[in-house]
DNA sequence: CCTTGACCTTCCGGTGACTGGAACCTTTAT
DNA sequence: ATAAAGGTTCCAGTCACCGGAAGGTCAAGG
């Protein structure tokens, strides 16, 4: 298989494909030709690849998640260590994001966004103090 | 003033503050043996620009509301309307994490977390319906 | 006068996870 | 024969810095 077979077939972009080979992530065999041939479980792998980064795992996070889905062996204890971690991470981004969103609706808020120059915004940036 | 001073006055890495005169955010003059020479307002300038950053705006972001500052004749309504767009995109992006911490809940709560293979996050990732 | 140490300078490489583009080769269809 | 569609490699860029190397400068102490 070609790697466009596995670009439609998995999802993700050539480009994606071959930057993953690069890393380690898959190893398709070589062609005559030069190219790569891929075997019909890189795409299972792939898939596999492309539904854990939309899930925000990171490379390093997928590439233990994949050793763990090719050992028959493995404890899910693991699996869920892995995906508990990164949920803390993304409870802890959410937290951050919100505290942005009140500052910044708080701020947003008390500027009258007309013509005239002062501006709630702008003073809270300089770090002059803002009413309220 | 050296760098230093105004790295203590503004809270901000000598890093960053070469960083941000390589991208023309400050122009601080040079002395004779070659430091930089800090004034007084850019003391100012980097706190405001610390101050934007930890707030979530981009480079760009703080460049156009440096202008923005320092322009006395400026509208509140141009400040205001690169505010609201920020915030539009934090608001986004919380979104997209809460999703994925649905998803990412659902399926670590779903996982026993024990010594066994079977395990349904991996099920997920890897293309399979996990019920409920 | 010399040394020590703190400070300053520039430059290079790395971060994460790709993406775009150039230059080139191979295969397939007309 | 040719053109289009696919494949290949390699280089540069993204964003906002950070770490470190190699070297110049300055103030204080012996």
């Amino acid at each position: 298989m070609n790697i466009g077979d596995v670009s439609s077939a998995s999802g993700l972009p050539t480009k994606t494909i071959r930057y993953y080979e690069e890393i380690g992530l898959v190893r398709p065999a070589r062609g005559a030709n030069g190219y790569r041939d891929f075997a019909e479980a890189d795409i299972h792998k792939l898939t596999f690849l492309s539904r854990a980064r939309s899930l925000g795992f990171s490379i390093e996070d997928c590439r233990v998640l994949l050793s763990l889905y090719e050992d028959q062996g493995r404890a899910s204890a693991d699996v869920k260590a892995v995906a508990k971690e990164h949920l803390q991470r993304i409870e802890d981004k959410i937290q951050e994001l919100q505290s942005l969103q009140q500052t910044l609706s708080h701020l947003v808020s008390h500027c009258h966004g007309d013509s005239r120059p002062d501006c709630p915004i702008l003073s809270d940036l300089a770090g002059e103090a803002v009413g309220s």
